[in-house]
DNA sequence: TCGAGTGTTCAGAGATCTGTAAACAGTCTG
DNA sequence: CAGACTGTTTACAGATCTCTGAACACTCGA
């Protein structure tokens, strides 16, 4: 039974590592990747600094970073005084869908450029390419993100 | 006409930023951008050290890591013995594509625990759902990304 | 209102990362 | 082959970032 448990901390530890070479703060990958693969629903604060040997100052900035983003979320705890920490059902959807600021931060810059130089020239016409690239995904990925929702529930009616 | 560049270099270190607090080296990012928004077709390093005001090693470091993403690639120079670096054509496209790997990671890290764990249990079913999530994505960006490729291509004749 | 139990903030230590400068290696020209 | 011209590598310095530990703030129950 404990066994099951070193595994799932292993390998929660080793996604940890791969998104903060992705350029996610170590710490708050770490914090994310524990509530992912814990075997509880949730975790509280101190659960996180014994799992992880970090500070209770470190957790609550990982915290603080990770639910801004909707990967998880505070859980109001009925009989303790603590907080209580869970990992957001299709959280990597929202995750993904909050991505499209970015794209968006994309087609600026392309038109900011275009603005600047027209679109008729060396670098018009490579700004013109991004901005429809971007344009294109920003469009597709909404609705691409919309299909795999209503699949996946479709797939699994809640209880 | 000098304006010109003036507006263009700034958009340029602004997206730079931009990508830099996103996860990307901050040099790395402005080589890439001094090229995207460069009026010249291709650079050679000694432009970049000079636009950027930053050392050779440094523009080496940077070049070292974008080629191999498939941002930019070394241009052979005819008249000149320098090396000419150029944004390359569909680049975006390629970047978008290669987290394709990601994905595959993601879906990895999830079957991984699943195996642990089993999918019925609080864990299992919240890394099922991770793993279904990502399987997806990784099949439709794929076709995608071809889509948006055949689209612009259909608008873009070859010169 | 007081006190215990938690979460948050912040200054400072420690580690990490990154750019520079200089040595080194490679390549083309004369 | 010599010599100049570039690109690459590397030790080191500087800057940045992140965690810790402790003080502080907040909340709830008695």
């Amino acid at each position: 039974m404990d066994e099951k448990d070193v595994r799932l901390r292993e390998a929660a530890e080793k996604l940890a590592l791969t998104l903060a070479q992705g350029g996610m703060q170590k710490t708050t990958a770490r914090v994310m990747t524990a509530l992912l693969f814990s075997q509880d629903d949730t975790m509280t604060a101190a659960d996180l600094c014994e799992v992880l040997q970090i500070s209770s100052g470190a957790v609550s900035g990982a915290v603080k970073q990770l639910i801004p983003t909707g990967m998880i979320e505070r859980v109001p705890a009925p009989g303790s005084r603590r907080d209580h920490y869970r990992f957001r059902e299709h959280a990597w959807a929202t995750l993904m869908g909050s991505q499209n600021v970015l794209l968006a931060t994309m087609v600026d810059a392309a038109a900011e450029g275009i603005k600047s130089a027209g679109r008729d020239s060396t670098v018009g016409r490579r700004l013109d390419e991004m901005e429809d690239f971007y344009a294109f995904m920003q469009r597709e990925m909404a609705t691409l993100i919309g299909t795999w929702r209503k699949q996946y529930d479709a797939r699994h009616p809640r209880a």
